[in-house]
RNA sequence: GGGUCGGUGCCCGAGUGGUUAAUGGGGGCGGACUGUAAAUCCGCUGGCUCUGCCUACGUUGGUUCAAAUCCAACCCGGCCCA
């Protein structure tokens, strides 16, 4: 293979799960670095198109490897285009879901992208922030109602005409669910069709996306195409495993390291992920070299923890969290001052220990603070508590001490 | 619109009148082991300040001493036909 004139820069090349079109290297329809030479020919920034669903409302670390892309292209001196689908996030992204998801009002919608914004980092120095809200055309904050919520039905059939039904059945998800029975409506349809229509609004030259993004991306280059517009290169990063290290990261799957957990917990889960995820992790939230980490899995985990911990709070912070992690773990007596505090306020006293458990929010429910006593999971100052029924006449008695929930989570009981 | 099959706990999926809060698997949580990992083994897995009481098998109503199980209507879905 013959050297390629123009190779990718390696912030951009990090990651990467997909390129596409990877054609000519000398064109720039066909190649993106041959798109980036033109832009700095032309001294024009390229358009970097980002959607986001503001269908929940925590951003956690496996959003924030697109993020992390997005405000690389900013450094870099291009103009990240955010799109915030407020009018698609009333369809609901057939994406991943075997089940047809319910709309949001409007109301909510807005509710979470004002959330979204402020984690990341509206508002804030960029040194701080997930993204660059400084800089002047860096960034565009853009909702996609302000284009789809005016067209009209003759441009709806317009857009439906530019597909197939076989090509909207060759889209894995519809696949799956259309080979397994599963309902799919026909709104769905319409969504890989107005997200490509975003970049057709937007005039994208680039669209970030997960890998499940790929037919939605190559729609918009169809769109693109259709409406006589240059057509966008797809950049796709994989989806980032959760702390299972089998699934996905997502919230309903109850894996997740949320952006804005505070530096200690952010560590504790981090230090912990499971083998199978840490060089991933590795290679999509931190800008560690790989040929620089030791060999030992476990210090391979607590280096990636510190790192992620870092970019988000400093190395101070994160080497703090990461100190206090230690404490925590080797008992509870020598972290007094690490442990979080719960107020015992709204605690009726005389208090049963099962009632307790769940008053203070360590159980989701007073039966499985019981189930959890019996299975010998719940201590009071390291001291195991056997009897779901041992009462407490007072907050007193309780004041100042730590409650435990197996070996990881703890609190403090305060007034 | 017609025919047909189906809708069960976080998910999948048994169960077709009576010790059924409902078999089993996945997931989750806890215990042992360990590297706070994986694998393995064991326990738990509707709610309630709980020796008992509530609420649950698409919805509503009915039959019965007794229903997730029988009947009716309705809602939702798959497939076939139109």
């Amino acid at each position: 293979m013959s050297p390629n004139p123009h190779p990718l820069p390696t912030w951009l090349a990090r990651g990467m799960a997909d390129l596409f079109p990877e054609g000519d290297l000398l064109d720039p329809d066909q190649s993106l670095a041959a798109r980036f030479e033109q832009a700095e020919a032309d001294q024009r920034p390229l358009r970097v198109k980002l959607g986001i669903d503001p269908t929940g409302s925590d951003i956690h670390l496996g959003h924030s490897i697109l993020f992390r892309k997005l405000r690389a292209f900013q450094d870099a001196g291009h103009t990240a285009v955010l799109i915030i689908g407020d009018f698609t996030a009333r369809i609901g992204d057939p994406t991943g879901k075997s089940v047809t998801r319910v709309q949001l009002t409007s109301e909510q919608v807005e509710a979470n992208a004002t959330t979204y914004l402020r984690q990341l980092g509206q508002g804030q120095p960029k040194e701080q922030a997930l993204l660059d809200f400084e800089t002047p055309g860096r960034l565009e904050v853009r909702r996609n109602s302000e284009w789809l919520e005016d067209l009209g039905l003759p441009q709806v059939i317009g857009l439906l005409g530019t597909t197939t039904v076989g090509q909207m059945l060759a889209k894995d998800d519809f696949a799956k669910r259309y080979g397994s029975g599963s309902p799919i409506a026909l709104h769905e349809f319409l969504y890989p069709l107005l997200q490509g229509y975003d970049s057709v609004a937007v005039n994208a030259d680039v669209e970030l996306g997960g890998t499940d993004q790929k037919f939605n991306v190559a729609m918009g280059r169809d769109l693109q195409r259709h409406f006589g517009q240059r057509t966008q290169f797809g950049l796709l990063l994989p989806i980032l495993v959760g702390l299972d290290g089998v699934q996905k990261m997502s919230k309903s799957l109850g894996n997740t390291v949320g952006i804005e957990e505070d530096s200690l917990s952010m560590y504790s889960k981090l230090e912990k992920v499971s083998d199978a995820a840490v060089d991933d992790y590795l290679m999509l939230l931190t800008d560690l070299a790989h040929d620089s980490l030791p060999a030992n899995p476990r210090e391979k985990q607590q280096m990636m923890a510190l790192a992620v911990t870092a970019s988000r709070y400093g190395l101070e912070a994160a080497q703090k969290a990461q100190a206090d992690a230690a404490l925590l773990v080797s008992g509870a007596s020598d972290a007094e001052a690490v442990v979080p505090e719960v107020s015992l306020a709204d605690v009726n006293f005389p208090a049963k220990a099962f009632y307790l458990l769940s008053a203070v929010g360590l159980c989701a429910s007073s039966s499985e603070a019981r189930r959890q006593i019996k299975g010998g999971a719940a201590r009071l100052e390291g001291e195991k508590i056997t009897d779901p029924h041992l009462e407490f006449v007072s907050a007193k008695e309780l004041e100042g001490k730590v409650l435990q929930l197996g070996k990881k989570t703890f609190k403090r009981l305060v007034r």
